[in-house]
DNA sequence: CCGCATCCCACACGATACTG
DNA sequence: CAGTATCGTGTGGGATGCGG
């Protein structure tokens, strides 16, 4: 019962909600919503509503399994909305809700950020990869 | 060799980097910073450096694992720096650096989001559950 | 053809135990 | 305190098969 953690302490002096929390509902749906596809997808919807294929070629790489599952978690959640057209052949859209927008400008924050530092990034593994070369038989003269 | 998607085209219209194209470095990355315990971790590292037992605590629920090896994919990547103070029993620092810094306000306004939007989204989870119950039996009246 | 469900495997994750 | 090593399991993700 004792709180053990700032975060057990500030729940019970009545914050809400707090993802550090391991019990707390917002840490799944930050799961949820950190997650590569989830990201590619609220972007990909930025432009309007996309049908089920258009997404498929847009993102690059992704399965249909997991385009599937992914849509389908962020239906239930409210993010996007699906909706069937009883054409022939079945034509289905998926656009964003207005909650699901609310999310898009820090999806966008995250791509966007991914695309302008992944060259610092990736010399930063440079230098990270030839540092643990080194640090292997001390070559740095002893 | 023909472009298939808007994405492709792009590329090869000159634009460096694209998170859509699945063969893009930025997919790895975005990969890597869109997921839980990153943003966590990140936000954690907020306030200043932290110990590893601090984060440990702070984070509920990570495992030694994970939290470990979240860290170093972060050092690796230039997003955080350990610091060792070689005393006993040993300590060791985990902070921000710059590059780290730069994505802080993205990670923080997910977390924000999440603990923001919790009560719409469960809302709208119930409501999709709901349906989806009715729509096995049709018991809406008929 | 388009959209979606199932099978199967490899990997990532979490829990535990152990080291310096 | 700050990790590393190992094992069992849950999940991601590709290939395949089905309904409309």
């Amino acid at each position: 019962m004792t709180p053990h953690t700032a975060s057990q302490r500030r729940e019970q002096a009545g914050m809400a909600y707090d993802a550090y929390l391991a019990t707390c509902p917002t840490r799944q749906l930050l799961d949820r919503i950190s997650d590569k596809w989830v990201s590619l997808l609220l972007n990909a919807l930025a432009d309007g509503p996309q049908r089920y294929s258009g997404l498929s070629r847009k993102i690059a790489g992704v399965s249909q399994k997991m385009l599937t599952q992914t849509l389908r978690a962020l239906e239930r959640d409210g993010l996007v909305c699906r909706s069937v057209t009883p054409s022939v052949p079945v034509r289905v859209d998926y656009a964003l809700t207005p909650l699901g927008g609310s999310l898009l400008p820090v999806m966008r924050a995250i791509k966007d950020w991914a695309e302008m530092h992944i060259e610092q990034v990736a010399a930063a593994r440079d230098a990270y990869d030839s540092r643990s070369l080194g640090q292997a038989s001390l070559p740095d003269n002893g």
